[in-house]
DNA sequence: GCTTGATATGTTATAGTATTACATTTAGCA
DNA sequence: TGCTAAATGTAATACTATAACATATCAAGC
């Protein structure tokens, strides 16, 4: 699966496939996708970028589901946990996730200039990562991996 | 050169090496390691750990060096900036770099029982992040690698 | 239906990380 | 010496995240 996020695409589609796929996941693992969480998914679904804890707390408020950072927080644990969503670590800022429902190791690629992100695939163990952790004895259990550049828009428009 | 920093070594070599290399640098390249800079880049350098900006500078209140916040973030930005240090995304800490002088896109490993980080080299354009950008149309212009895990000794006593 | 325990939410306060802004000093150079 | 740029001193503030505890909701199991 490509990396995806600069590429246009039914966008609408997008996020209500995810939510679908969100909802039969929490009913097939008895997780509760409660008002506050779906919502949550679904703020992080709007755009292929990162939003700040606070930034998606403001919206939860607009809607009236709360307004203390706790509320923010636990709805992105939740999220994170399931692995719907991730932790873009560079800007502690958090993403819905794109590849839904595997347990995977998460790469992304952050335009600088217009904050858009694409979540692409690697394998933990594999690759120079891998190896490095191999040579000097080291289990890896999570990576960050996590690359900053210009999308290809923005390499084309600097100015947009 | 293999991931460093979990292997026994002479570290007070280590450290009185990397800092002539740092003033050598500094000279080479018009730059100032002013005592501030110079002893925060001794302190990252006392153990094959990565610090917080408030603990650098919690040292650096001992030695009379400064008190405010900015005197720690100006020495790790001159640090970060030069090459000397690396900040560690996932734990909004700073570390010394182990590959000193070459423009290098660094990958760490991080052990999250007993702290210690070794940092390994990565190719940036190379391996699947590369040509997972290749394929998007992304240009990289920074990496971010970490692994969490455990460290060598640390799988072997977990109690430790 | 009621009890009960576990999970989720409401709310306040606080901890931890980082930057802005502006005054002052110092170092390098004409 | 006088000028300029870089570095430092300092206060205030912004941004990110968690702790702690009260309350509410839900899902069994009786
Ligand atoms: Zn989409
Ligand atoms: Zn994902
Ligand atoms: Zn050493
Ligand atoms: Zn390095």
């Amino acid at each position: 699966m490509p990396a995806f996020g600069f590429q246009p695409h039914d966008h609408a589609d997008c996020i209500r496939t995810t939510l679908a796929q969100a909802d039969a996941y929490c009913a097939q693992h008895k997780l509760k996708l409660t008002p506050i969480r779906r919502r949550a998914l679904e703020i992080l679904l709007a755009e292929h970028r990162a939003l700040g804890a606070y930034d998606l707390l403001a919206v939860l408020a607009e809607d009236g589901l709360g307004t203390a950072p706790p509320v923010a927080y636990r709805a992105l644990d939740f999220l994170t946990s399931a692995g719907f969503a991730h932790k873009i670590e560079g800007l502690n800022a958090y993403i819905a996730c794109a590849h839904f429902g595997a347990d995977h190791s998460p790469a992304f690629l952050i335009c600088t200039s217009c904050k858009s992100v694409a979540e692409a695939e690697t394998t933990a163990t594999q690759g120079r990562l891998g190896e490095a952790a191999r040579a000097a004895g080291f289990t890896i259990s999570r990576t960050v991996v996590e690359a900053l550049g210009l999308c290809p828009q923005c390499q084309e428009a600097p100015c947009a």
